[in-house]
DNA sequence: TGGTCTACTGACCGCTCGTTCAGTGCCCTG
DNA sequence: CAGGGCACTGAACGAGCGGTCAGTAGACCA
């Protein structure tokens, strides 16, 4: 392969501040109240800059977005392979998820607002607002990998038989909640903790009586 | 106590002709999109006149708001008062809420938007977006009560022991979840079915044996 | 019926924000 | 070192918003 020319390796450095200080701006302000002026001053670049490799502010907030979230869906991925049993994986994509927020705090507010679109429901004639579509549709993806993992389970009979879509739904907003819960907090308990928490409570219940198999460590 | 005067009838009518064109407008547009020209047409009033009934924009959205969670909570507390066990408890909450959202579906969106505050984190000197505080108060109340019960029923030894406050957002979003996902879809299943979907994960897992000790009724 | 009062209207204002583009200065080449 | 090219700038623009207020029309009373 070639090496990259200097314009290249400029103009990935520029995208990739660019995409950094608006990740931060909206993570700070939240995505209606952060203008391109915030995110050029937060690039320490001139607004007109941004569109020089942003065709305009929807361009740069979905590409944004996506840059964030393929990062997190690669760990995610990641984490799945290693374990074997539904549990463990189960285990494992949540503590990918907890350290991925643990290190990327900016980022919970953007993934906050994956689960629905802006401007939906009858009218959507208007302009603006396709919102990061490509995004809602990496996440609908999500859940169905997680439905389909769960319903090979349940015809395994490793789970009981019930609605796999719905259970996913489930299982992955049931602990969103809790990664937005720990951003939110000044001071969280370690990772495991929550993890352990979920996965106890998916595998066995909440009930008094241990139906899981495992002991801690 | 005295017959309303005209006046006030005339007055409530309006109020409540604004509010209810408001959720509807922020329904369908969102948050972020719907404008006071949209809400005054959809009310069939000119724009001037909302702010003879609201101070601004902030007011109307925060007591429309007010006004909607308030019929919900209304709901959720009779159903949590004529059920006994946790289990039914549950139960009967899950189905309050399902049932509300069945004849109320204009405001799931307000409602998603509940989960977190607008602009936060660390600069928070903004002028506009103190967004819907005693809403989101009231939503941390909503938590906490669900907490403390499930706190009680630890103490009493009906259920394991865990982080009470970390297992209620747990429960009460992955059910706000398959509020919204209900609310999304063209033909949902039955309530029944997702209460008893959640109800059953919840109190015994999703293992194959049973440890909860009903039956399907 | 004439007069007053007031709920209501909608054109208008000031402002913010996304987007543009003529200008500027730096870098590279010859 | 001269000069052309180009990445970058930020003042200016226009659209669209929340909020205002002088004007209006219809209800009510004397």
């Amino acid at each position: 392969m070639p090496a990259k020319s200097k314009e290249e390796v400029v103009q990935e450095f520029r995208i990739h501040s660019i995409q950094d200080a608006a990740m931060r701006v909206i993570a700070r302000k939240g995505m209606a109240a952060a203008t391109m002026q915030d995110i050029a001053e937060e690039a320490g670049v001139a607004k007109g800059t941004i569109y020089l490799y942003f065709r305009d502010r929807d361009e740069l907030v979905e590409k944004t977005f996506e840059t964030a979230i393929n990062q997190l869906h690669k760990r995610i991925d990641e984490a799945w392979l290693t374990a074997g049993s539904f549990e463990e994986k189960l285990r494992a994509i949540l503590a990918a998820k907890f350290i991925f927020f643990r290190e990327n705090r900016e980022f919970f507010r953007l993934y906050a607002s994956l689960r629905l679109p802006e401007g939906t429901l009858s009218d959507e004639r208007r302009d603006r607002q396709r919102r990061s579509g490509s995004c809602q549709a990496q996440y609908r993806a999500r859940i169905d990998l997680m439905a389909q993992t769960l319903g090979e389970a349940m015809e395994r009979g490793d789970i009981r038989r019930m609605n796999p879509h719905r259970l996913a739904i489930f299982i992955i907003e049931g602990s969103n909640a809790l990664v937005i819960e720990r951003v939110m907090e000044d001071q969280s308990p370690p990772e495991a903790e929550d993890v352990e928490l979920i996965t106890s409570v998916i595998t066995g219940g909440i009930s008094t009586r241990k139906s899981s198999k495992r002991s801690t460590h």
